[in-house]
DNA sequence: CCAAAAGTGTTGGTCTTACACCCATGC
DNA sequence: GCATGGGTGTAAGACCAACACTTTTGG
């Protein structure tokens, strides 16, 4: 039963990849992003956009590589999900790959296929696995730096499918002290609307709904 | 800012590696498993036990495996918890390591060093990552098949590092209808106490305390 | 009969939910 | 002046935390 140098010599040099799972919210749809993949054995098939891990990098910023490069976008939400690996038929393309979840704000995005693919589009996403959502604050990257808390309201709403009464909603948000009441309005179609900025741009576990 | 094909010409070929982190309760004390070196750069160091996958198992039964190898233990809890992959200077020795959270009754262990450890004991943990403990039930792990609901109550006292009130507790932990109370009592020093079991071994996400 | 752990309900406070009306603006 | 989203408080119920005495056994 004692292995380490035993598969160590029964070699395991997997190839290393990154997929990302990239979220927005664009006119209250949740969104999720697909690639074509162009060549191979799955040409035609729409998949998590992906890449190998670079040698002079790491897996964590091989998937902000990847973000970037499909998205343009620097500073969405990325957080590690899990790592799969199981054997394939043939050794010599054996992979591992780590997957990611990010969160990016819709009107940041500026799409960008890889040569490797040959298309690159939103698709509609029923839900996210919003457990996580649920307890910390990393919903600012699903918005611009300033908003309404109707805004805010409707990106809650809309992850957590469900509607939620403003007065409770709004008493129970400005009490975290999360946010800032900055001294702008919005000035749209009907009576503005105070603007919210968040106070700090970093996940932090606090149960919010 | 295009990679994946130039990433992949520049090689990236590491070892894959997983890493266990291994918890035990015994006499009330949260224990951790760690294994001492023999060869190499790091000789005589102590670090969490881990091993190269092999080429023919899964990340997940790599980490199995090192499990059931440093403890006999089969049925323990185990769960993924991040993968690292930082580039070394020499990218000969590059590796991607995927550690995991594992816990195991102590009556089940026996501990079992391999060729390549010179040691391996229980070191004294002063707390676990308990977030996801508060909201799961697999301390069923750390606890013989039949237990009191006082002991249930020791290890969550272990865990949280906190004293529980036990009438407050008994009536919680009742309630999530997870227990099964068992026709046998356990006849002790004093008055016996009636013995449980959970319905069912399956993580289950449940606030519990 | 004494020591030690098992077993059992009630109360006050806090938190959560439900709910309706007036306000400011654009058109 | 009307349509539209913004802004605000209160009351009822659910949930949580604190608390003490009796029971059963072994020695």
């Amino acid at each position: 039963m004692e292995s380490g140098r035993r598969f160590a010599d029964t070699k395991s040099h997997p190839w290393v990849a990154v997929d990302v799972v990239i979220y927005t919210l664009e006119q209250r749809k949740l969104q999720t992003l697909l690639v074509q993949v162009k060549e191979g054995a799955f040409a035609g098939r729409w998949a998590f956009p992906g890449g190998l891990m670079g040698a002079e990098e790491s897996v964590d910023e091989a998937a902000e590589r990847e973000v970037l490069e499909r998205t343009g976008v620097k500073d969405g939400y990325i957080e590690q999900l899990y790592t799969f690996g199981k054997p394939e038929r043939d050794p010599a393309t054996r992979a591992v790959s780590v997957s990611y979840l990010v969160l990016v704000p819709y009107p940041s995005v500026r799409l960008n296929p890889a040569p490797k693919y040959s298309d690159i589009r939103w698709f509609s996403a029923h839900r996210l696995p919003h457990s996580k959502l649920q307890y910390t604050n990393i919903v600012y990257s699903l918005l611009p730096r300033e908003f309404t808390l109707g805004e805010l309201q409707e990106v809650y709403e809309t992850i957590l499918n469900r509607p939620l009464d403003r007065r409770n909603f709004r008493k129970k948000i400005l009490a975290l002290g999360l946010l800032t009441q900055l001294k702008k309005k919005r000035r749209g179609t009907h009576r503005p609307a105070s603007l919210y900025a968040f106070n700090e741009k970093r996940p932090m576990v606090i149960e919010m709904l």
